[in-house]
Order: C-alpha cells, then sequence, then structure tokens
DNA sequence: TTGTATGCGTTATCAT
DNA sequence: ATGATAACGCATACAA
C-alpha cells in the first residue's frame, strides 16, 4: 500500500481539479459548484484523505487555533478549585468564536517539554499572576503573542481581568457590623506561594493579590480583627483554622469572615465541632458563591463572583487582540448573596 | 520599525552563518562550536529572535508536540471530578518523555472550533468512552493518529487503560459479608448519560460500563440487594440517595456499597441526619481512594484506584504507539483499604 | 563543524 | 467558478 498519507493535491489530481479548488471545498472559503464539490469529496474519501493537514494550515495562516492557559500550580491542584474550574468553562466560551482549544500549561516546564516558547500558541491566559507567573510573561511577551491575565498584576501593558475583591469583602464585613458583631475573626486565603499556614502578623507579606485586597476588605470594617491565613482553599484548611480560632472560649469571635467558601466550610462544620451552632452563636461568611458540594442544609452568605464570566471575558479579551483590537482590563463585581450562615450577634 | 518578524534565516544572515547552521544552535541536534553559537544567540537577541517558529517547526517535523485530551462533559464538570483531576497529572507526566502538552477537547464541537479533525494533534486519550465518544474515535482512527481510551471500550484496535472494577468491588462487598451484613444496598453512579438518578430495576439499561462493573462486582456477593443510581459523583447526590434508603427505618440496611468515594461521603451524612452512628449502626464502602475533602474524622473503607497511574500509562501507551511500537491494553488493579466507616453488622 | 538544497502541505492572491 | 503561483519558516540529508 501507499506507505505516505494523501495530501490536499493528491485529492486534486483524483478529483481532476487544481489544489486551490480542493483546498476551498475543504476550507468553504468561496463559492463552488456543486459538481465540482462532490467531484473531490468523492476523490478524498477514495484516498482516505480527512482534511487539511493541520501543521500545514497554521503555519499557512499564521494561526494554530490554540490559547494557552498557564497555571502556577501542578494541574491537579488547579483544578481542585472550583472557581478555576468555573473560569476554564468561561475561558472556553470566551475563545469559541476564535475557534480555538486551549492548551494546558504550566509554570514550570520540564525541560525539552513543550513550553509557552514551544507551543504553537495564538495567545495566552496566565492565571494568577502574583509574582509568580513573571517568567512565563517574560516568555510569551517576548514571542509577541497576546497575552492577558486573570487574577493578577502583569503591568500596564496587559490586560487584567480583576475582581473588586476590597470593596466585596467589605460590604460583607458591614454586613456583620449592621449585625452587630464586633469580635470577628479573618480566615484567609494563603500569604503567599509555599505558605503553610500561620497567623497574620503586622510584620507579615502577603504576597497574593487576592488575599491581600479581600483582607484589606475586612480590616477597613474590622480594624483589630485577627487573620489566620490558611494553606489553601480547601474544607480542611478551613476546619483546621476554625478549631484554632473556637479554642479558647474566652476569645471567641462571633463572626468569621472567610476568604473562601470552602473555609467557610471547614470553619462552619468547626463550629459543629465546638458546640457552637450557626449562626445563631457564631456567624460564618465565605466567598466565591460557588456549590459547596455537602454542605447542605447551610446556604452560605457570601460574595458571589462571576467567575466563568472572568473566563468569558479573557476569551474575548485575546481574541479581540488577535483581531488586531485593544483590549482593556475589565474588573468585575462580586454580589452579595446572604445565606442562613450569618444572623445577629449573640447578646 | 520592521513589520514582520525575524526567521531563522535573518538571525543567520545577522550571524554570517548559513540557516541550517542557526536551526542546530537552537535545536541542539548538533555540536556547534561556541564561537559561532555566541554569534548567531547575539544576532537572534538583537533581532528579537525568540526561537524557531513552532508552526513551521511542526511542519517540518511532522510533529506538534500535543496530545489532545477529550472528554464527553464540560470542562467544568470534568474537573469536579477528583479522580479525573489526578488522571489529567499522571498524564501530564506520562506525555513527558514525549514532550507533548495537553490540549483540552470535548466530544461536542462547537462548530468551526478547533476539534478532533482540525487540531494539530499527535495522538489523542478519550476518557470515558461509552458510546459517547464515539464519533471522536472515528475521527481520531480516520486521521491515523494514535489513541487510547481510558475508562471505556473503543473495540479491539484502540488500547485500552482500565480498572478491575468489577474484582474490586466485589472485595468491598465480601469484606461487609464477612463483616456479617446482609442487608446492603448500593449506591451507583449514573445508569447512563442524562441520568437523573432513580432506583435501577430489571429493565434498566445500563451503557456506563464503569457503574455496570462495579454492579456486577457487588451484586456478586448480594444478589438482592436494591441499588440507586445517582445523577453523578457527588456528595449531595450521595445525600439524596442515602435519605431515601434511609428513609424506611423498617427497611433499613446495615451497610451501604457507594460506587464513588463522593457519594460515600454523601450517605454517610444521610446517616447521621437519620440519627444512625457509622459504622455502629451503619456501615459504608467508597471506591476511588480519593481525598474527600472535609469529611474528616471518618476515614472511608474503600477501594483505591490508581489514578493518576492510570493517566501515567495513557501517556506512556501514547508516547510507545509514536516512536512506532504498539501499545497493548493494561488493566490496574484496585487496592482494598479498611478505614473507620464499616463494622460488625448491628445485632 | 558548517553550508546547500529541498520539500513539509497548505492557502492567499491574483488572474482567468 | 476555477486555476497558476508563490510563499509560510523551518529542519534535515548530504556534501564540503
Amino acid at each position: 500500500m501507499s506507505t505516505r498519507r494523501a495530501t490536499i493535491s493528491d485529492v486534486a489530481r483524483e478529483a481532476g481539479v487544481s489544489p486551490s479548488t480542493a483546498s476551498v471545498v475543504f476550507s468553504g472559503k468561496t463559492k463552488v459548484s456543486d459538481a465540482t464539490r462532490r467531484r473531490v469529496l468523492d476523490a478524498a474519501s477514495a484516498l482516505g484523505y480527512t482534511g487539511p493537514d493541520p501543521r500545514a494550515a497554521s503555519l499557512r495562516r499564521g494561526r494554530s487555533g490554540i490559547v494557552g492557559v498557564v497555571f502556577e500550580e501542578h494541574l491537579g491542584t488547579a483544578f481542585l478549585d472550583p472557581v478555576k474550574t468555573l473560569m476554564m468553562d468561561g475561558l472556553s466560551d470566551g475563545v469559541a468564536p476564535l475557534g480555538a482549544g486551549l492548551l494546558l500549561l504550566r509554570d514550570t516546564e520540564p525541560d525539552g517539554g513543550t513550553s509557552l516558547t514551544t507551543a504553537p500558541l495564538d495567545a495566552a491566559v496566565l492565571v494568577g499572576c502574583s509574582g509568580h507567573l513573571r517568567r512565563s510573561l517574560d516568555a510569551v511577551k517576548a514571542r509577541g503573542i497576546p497575552v492577558v491575565v486573570i487574577e493578577g498584576d502583569a503591568g500596564d501593558d496587559v490586560p487584567r481581568i480583576g475582581l473588586d475583591n476590597r470593596e466585596a469583602q467589605r460590604q460583607a464585613a458591614s454586613h456583620l457590623r449592621a449585625l452587630g458583631h464586633t469580635r470577628v475573626a479573618i480566615v484567609a486565603l494563603p500569604a503567599r506561594a509555599g505558605w503553610e499556614g500561620g497567623w497574620i502578623l503586622d510584620g507579615t507579606a502577603i504576597t497574593v493579590d487576592v488575599t491581600r485586597e479581600r483582607l484589606a476588605g475586612a480590616l477597613d470594617v474590622f480594624p483589630d480583627a485577627a487573620a489566620y491565613a490558611a494553606a489553601g482553599s480547601f474544607i480542611d484548611e478551613g476546619l483546621a483554622a476554625g478549631r484554632l480560632i473556637f479554642a479558647d472560649p474566652a476569645e471567641r469571635p462571633t463572626a468569621v469572615i472567610a476568604q473562601s467558601d470552602l473555609l467557610a466550610a471547614g470553619v462552619i462544620r468547626a463550629a459543629e465541632e465546638a458546640g457552637l451552632r450557626v449562626p445563631q452563636d457564631v456567624s460564618v461568611t465565605g466567598f466565591d458563591g460557588i456549590v459547596v458540594d455537602g454542605l447542605a442544609p447551610y446556604e452560605l452568605t457570601t460574595l458571589v463572583q462571576p467567575a466563568a464570566d472572568k473566563g468569558r471575558a479573557a476569551g474575548r479579551a485575546v481574541t479581540a487582540m488577535l483581531d488586531g483590537d485593544g483590549a482593556a482590563s475589565i474588573s468585575f463585581t462580586c454580589d452579595f448573596r446572604e445565606g442562613n450562615t450569618t444572623g445577629p450577634a449573640p447578646a
């Protein structure tokens, strides 16, 4: 048998037309008479030709139809976070008009592997650029391909998809204050990469933007609140933090502001463990507005962030940039949602 | 400024060497004297050349360095499952020797989007091919690129990464029988795509392989056990199923075999709700061996499946196929792990 | 160790 | 509606 795969020229020859005509049959860029289309298609199936080679097409077109998504963490870790997962969904939508697929990339690339510098990308989306993704950013900028950053700051020339973290968190805090709470504790996201969990003290440097901004929002309302930064956004981390916070009955806060819904879920569990009722004895707020699997019957009082919209916006931004239009930074707004985990401060 | 990006020829000219020499400096395929390498690198940075264009390189090489991963669900849904997430990690490892990245693809592609037929893939991995991914499979086979299937059956000519679902589940069931349990209920995974949850009756067609196999394993030991198939692998689904199962005190089983750890976690919660202690009043087994966030202090009695290994094996299989070697199907084995959620049947 | 020549498979442009 | 032509940017076989 023939050892070589058929090319579009083979098909054209078999069909008795020119290669360009055959090409057009597949791309649909120009009108073709039904008769010739038919002949070309028949020839193609006779030769087992399944369509243009994407590699050649992308060279010729200058587009690969691939958008890289860069995470700082290990893939498995990244997707443990429902917010990131939703964002991917939105991103997937956002690049749809481009007809692009998403290539998963990690910040730290194994040697010789496909990386930002060697992958055939049309554009890239960096997720959570808190100083860490700097190298990736440089690589991408050097290649001159469009980039946008979600949840992070990459300088003025890189469009940024953000969130009103500080204002939103302030809203939740104000809600608690209005309910009469004064003794409040904060359970924060990690202060920096590799953070193992611990209290945030005066000298603690917080390099994660999201953590810093949400903390600032809470402190705007409760300047004296103590904050414990967990090692990650997990229920079990919230549980651990909650145990610390509820350990001393004398110092017990009447409300806990958690920086994520998962942390909040853990805090609630810790409260139950300590024999505290939510919200009668202690109020808890979350952040994100995701569905926390297994949290029923509680409905968190939380800030609902438009995670999927953020992804979609990022997709649209790179699409616009590829079309030669500029893309501006966008800041999204959270929605305050009152659930049944907050109530009046106990007397 | 210059409107065109520099190519390797430009660099070569600038450096006073031939294009092939410049090429070799970047690919490292051949020895180059330090002096010329230096000159080429300098010329490159002077021209702002950041390395070979991946599109051109992949056309020339015949490899794109991209492996497609095809899911049947929406991306966000797929990654809600920790098992899939772990599998992705393993897959990412498995294709590392290939130096390949992972392109996320959905079975049902939006028109005109990057798809199995238009993406520059070297190989593809189909996840969960229960009849549904058939079309994707055909597309990939037509293109003649290597495919492997995880958790599913794609015919004899497609290597398959499997699991001893039936035997493993039988092990858990036997464990329960040895503990004296006789009244056992099963909480299964969905019976088919789009399943909304419901009891599995005699006539119920089960098209999801995993569900069918695990069910068979449980029925091998408890032929009369009733089985409720949930709408998905979520804690809340397990909770709903558990409520049904524990509703009638007279018919209450002393043990529940759940087909996933998340379902088991929900069942445990339902038991607590019903005032039943685990494992004193009711035993619960899971499947997967993942860490269920928020389940502490319970440790599930479960079957630990090597999720990451499955991914790794899939990666290795496509790597082997690309190297021209054949790849055989592999079946992995689960490890039975006894936790504190099973105990002797109540008297 | 370096240079020369060639083609990878396509599609955009322009002419017919 | 169809065809001729010319890149797209690179890596390799082979010669020097």
